[in-house]
Formats: structure tokens, sequence, C-alpha cells
DNA sequence: CTGAAAGCGCTTACAG
DNA sequence: CTGAAAGCGCTTACAG
């Protein structure tokens, strides 16, 4: 294990001084063509390897960004940071990841870690729960960051916030399924008092409202565990209910697994819609309605923004709002 | 936007030399209590955070591990890396990601900007294709790096390489299917060729051969369209076939929805096991029998496994197989 | 226990 | 176009 050649190995080996072999590295117009051609020889004769930390000492951008998700494992999520990586990779900066499991504690320290490894921005979708010591350490960092999918910290002037359309989603979900004629048509999943249920059910509220019907909300946790769960209860306790938007695909896919075990025909005796439109909605049986956030294209927004902010050293506005579709498919339309 | 402050400057506050905060950084037992404290409430005072990169300069590791993977958005995938990532970050690392698409290219610039940043190992589960560039590139910035799951470079003396057992679990799937009085078992997906296939199929075929059975191959793209495509060309090319063994859950998931769209009953008429034990396999309707490789265990095992050749510096044996379980649920035993 | 000095691998003015 | 020198924020012997 020898240890890596640096630029002054480089330098020596090319005939140069160090200096040349730094302008070389950054590409300068300064340098001489046979030079630089000599320099680069020399480089990939010795196997030299840029080392970023040396450089960022100096300079400012280390090239490294910080995403940190509340639930990495949720498809949705798994989505938005792979698409969001992979443009920032595009643009040359690597990603620092890291999952928080919806745990805030967990979440300030491993922010902390990032800020210590010097990212130059971070990327956020915060848990939920007390994330002041978060939100403090950055602060007093002062490293851009981008509030996304989740506020969890109300000073968007100081931390700008992006998230889809998330009203007018659950308002087109719900008058989809009033113009099918349902009547009475439940909300299922999620927690009122959490930001994302509360905007994901106020266009559901409002588009009741104006149809001069009733709400029904049947709160619980996102995923296909209690959206499965629920099927036995929406039938036993709440035999009226002939349509339901979920909170998210997750639930929706649950919901659907419940209702075949139990012999329910979706899209007829039951029409579904789901929320986020990942990839599985595609492929369950009956296919799934969805509201799509076409979250690949909102990462790579994301990306950019973060990378323009860091740029142009101009802040993004203080609130993205990003258009939503929604994507009718058997389980609300009743073809199969 | 002021310049972040530095140990001199928090030496300045406590009155002390810069040695001296540098010590107290690194929890050495040379500084006096006291000092230590005036030192820790000046930081907190100055709102400081320690450089990294500063620190690698001089010292070794960066406490930075990287983690490439072909298909990040596959929630095989998304398991192991969320829970290596969190392992990692409990011992105090952090990573950083990229998803390579299955893109060797793509992989080879992605590793390239990984060693740029100075990570102090790499975990690898490597695209297909031509990957002497990634290889080269490591060997070059000597850094250790455990092959996982793929094994792309057959130097597993400078490549260690770990993988859960899947020959043995797919003999054991397949003896289960036998043993179900299945006659005419398939093994669908994956293209033979493949590292992970033929060893997939391995123990498929030596448990046919061992019953005097001939096997038959339905190769494939391992995801959920794939597998729903097949239920038809199942149903009408190959009406003997009672069993399936699937290259991953995503096939099989894919054979459930496309049996429910042809109204095919799996478990008595098609009996189908997974591979991978995703979290899905429990919720889908019937429940998808498995080979789990218990994931987020081998991941686990992983960071640690990287973290004690790091610090120890003797690399892991060449190469580690990890045991693996028959999860048996209603796809192929009919019991709904 | 604490301080002064050198050095990690780069970049950045500044000369020439 | 190229080189000599200082400095980025730390750690590491070495004195005291």
């Amino acid at each position: 294990m020898d240890k890596r050649p640096t630029i002054i190995d480089v330098a020596r080996a090319a005939g140069v001084s160090k200096s040349t072999v730094s302008l070389v590295l950054q590409n300068s117009a300064l340098v001489r063509t046979e030079t630089r051609e000599d320099v680069r020889k020399a480089m990939v004769a010795l196997g030299y390897v840029y080392n970023r930390s040396a450089a960022n000492l100096r300079s400012a951008d280390a090239g490294l960004i910080g995403l940190v998700i509340n639930d990495l494992r949720n498809p949705f999520f798994t989505e938005f940071a792979t698409s969001l990586q992979m443009e920032l990779s595009a643009q040359g900066y690597a990603t620092v990841i890291a999952n928080t499991d919806e745990d805030s504690a967990l979440q300030a320290q491993v922010v902390g870690a990032m800020l210590e490894h010097g990212v130059s921005a971070l990327v956020l979708s915060s848990a939920y729960g007390d994330v002041s010591a978060t939100f403090d350490a950055i602060a007093r960092a002062n490293v851009p960051t981008l509030q996304v999918l989740r506020r969890a910290e109300p000073d968007r002037d100081r931390f700008p916030f992006a998230v889809p359309d998330y009203t007018a989603g659950s308002r087109m979900a719900t008058e989809h399924l009033l113009a099918l004629k349902a009547r009475r048509v439940a909300f299922v999943g999620g927690f009122s008092g959490r930001e994302v249920t509360d905007s994901r059910m106020s266009g559901y509220l409002s588009a009741l409202a104006g149809a001069g019907l009733q709400p029904l909300h049947l709160p619980g946790r996102p995923d296909r565990d209690f959206g499965r769960e629920i099927a036995g209860r929406l039938a036993r306790e709440h035999p009226d209910v002939d349509a339901a938007l979920c909170f998210n695909d997750l639930v929706a896919l649950g919901l659907l697994t419940g209702c075949a075990e139990l012999g329910r025909k979706v899209g007829s005796d039951l029409r579904i819609v789901g929320f986020d439109d990942i990839a599985d909605c595609r492929q369950s049986w009956p296919a799934l309605s969805s509201v799509s956030c076409d979250i690949a294209t909102f990462a790579r927004l994301m990306a950019r923004t973060v990378l323009h902010w860091l740029k142009d050293g101009t802040p993004p506005p203080r609130e993205t709002v990003t258009p939503v579709t929604l994507i009718l498919r058997a389980s609300s339309e009743g073809v199969w």
C-alpha cells in the first residue's frame, strides 16, 4: 500500500512546477497545450487521483450535497432520492445520503455528520417531531438547505420549501370519484395535524363540501399493512362507502389486497384512488388510479434548484408548488 | 454569510492554543477537565463546526464510505443500501451513494468521483458489462473494496466478494415444490450466463436432476412487467407447468398479477415461489412464498466487514456466503 | 497538561 | 505561459 501520488509527484515527473499541474487540473487556458499533454501523461503514468478534500480547503464548493430522507424504503422516496442523486452526479456532484426512519434525533445526528463533512448544500425531507436541533445546526453552519415534500421548519425565507400540489391532486381525485356517481367517499390513511395529511385532505374536503357531502376520515399508518387491515373495517363498519381516496399508494395497494381477500370487487363495489403514482400502480390487479406527482421530474428540478442556489447565491422562492396529474386506471373506473 | 469559525477562533475565545482545542476534539485524556469545559463552551458559543476534510488531510480515515448500486429502485437493493447506510452511520461513518442503472460507463464515472472525494472504502454491487475501468481506477487509488451480490471482477484476493447462498435457496425452493407433487417446475426470469441467474438456477437444476425431471427456463427481465407478460405465455405454451420458481420477487409478483388477470388460481393450478423475500411478499394476494436472503442482516454484516477491514488492515475472506431460508406462504402451499 | 512549529495536498494571487 | 510562496483548517510529534 504505497501512498497516493500528489501534484508534486506529477510535477516532478512532468518537469514542471506544482502550480502548473494545478492549472492543468482546472483546465486553465493559461497552460500551453504541449505542457498540458506532458502533465496529463505523467498523471496517467503515476496513477494520480485528484484529492478534492485538499482542494476544498482552499476554494469553496466541495462538490458534495447532503440528502436526508425520512423513509428511504418507501418507493416514493426511493424514486425521489435516486433521481435526485443521478441528476447531481450528472452535474458533477456527489451525494451523501442518510435515512432517518422518521427519527428526529437520528436526523439531527446525520445532519451534523454531513455538515462536518463539508456538504455544500442539503436537501431535506424531514422527520416529524422536534427538529430544532437539526435546523439550529444547519443555521450555525450556514449551509443552503432546501426543504422538500414536508415543511418541518416554518422559516421558509431561510429554508425554502418545495412540494407537489397535493391539494389540487386530492381535489381532482375526489371530483373524479364524484363524477362517477360515488356518493360516500372516504379518505383512508394519514394522520390529521400532519402537514402532508392535511394538504392531501384539503382538496378532498373542499370537493366534498362543494357537492354538499360529508367527509369520512379513517386515519392510519401510511403503509400496506394498514391498507389491508382497513379493508375489513370498511366493509363491516362503513358499508355505505363506495369510493376511497387513499393517503398514498401503499395504503391503496394494501386496500386492494384486502379487498381481494374479502372477495370485494374494486372499481365497481368500491372505487379506489391512490396518491404518488409509484411504479407498482401499473402492475397491481386491478391497476391503481393515482395522483401522479411526477416525482422523478420533481427530483431533477430540486437538484437543479439547489445547484443554482449554490452557484448564484440567491435562494429559490420561499415556496415552490409543482403540478400534479390524475392517472386513471381500472381501480376507479371499473374497466378491467 | 460570515465564515465558519475555526479551531483558531475557538482557541482565542477559550484562551488556549489551537493544539489544545485539537486535543479536546479528539477527546484526548491529556487535557485537564476544566480546560476541556472551557473549550467546549467556546465551541458552542461560536457555533463551531468540525471540518473533517481538513482533519483528513493530515490523518487517514475520512469517515466516508462509498456505496455503488446497480439498481437502487429495486426494493431488494433499496433495503440493502438503506440498512448498510444506517449501520455505517451508527458507527460514525457517512455514506456517499450512487445508482448506476446497470450502466458500466456511468459506474466508472461515479466510482472515480468517489475516489476523488477520498472515500476510505467502497461497497460495490456492480453493473454487468465491461467493468475494467471501474476496477482499474479502484486499484490505482488502492481503496479497500468489497464486492457484494454480484461478482464482476474475478480477482477476489484483491476484491473480496460476499453473497447469500443462492444455490441452496433455489434447491430448497425446488425441493419444496417437488414435495408438493409438482411435476413440471419452470424457472422464470433472468438470463443464463449472468452470474446471479446461473447461481439461482444451479440449485434448481440439481434438485430437478435429482428427481429425474427436465428443467424449463423462461428467460426475461427481472421486473414485474416481465412476470406479468409471462403469465399468458405460461398458460398458452406450457400448460403442463404446475409450479414456477422465479428469478426474483418482482417477477413473481408480476406473475401473480398476470394470473389474477387470467383468472388462474395460484397455489393450486400453479404454485409460485419468489426470491429475495422483499417486504411486498407478505402483502400480495395470495401471499408470496420466497427465498429470504435476510438482506438487512446481510447489509449490516457487510458494513461491519468493510469497517473491520479498514481498521484492521486485513481483508475479509475472498468469498463469504451467507445462509438463506425458505419462507412458505399461500402462493406455493395453496392455503389462503 | 499546554504551546510552537511543521506539514497534509491542494489553490491562489503575485512575479517574472 | 510558468514558478515561488502563502495559506486553507486541521493533526502530530516535540518541547517545556
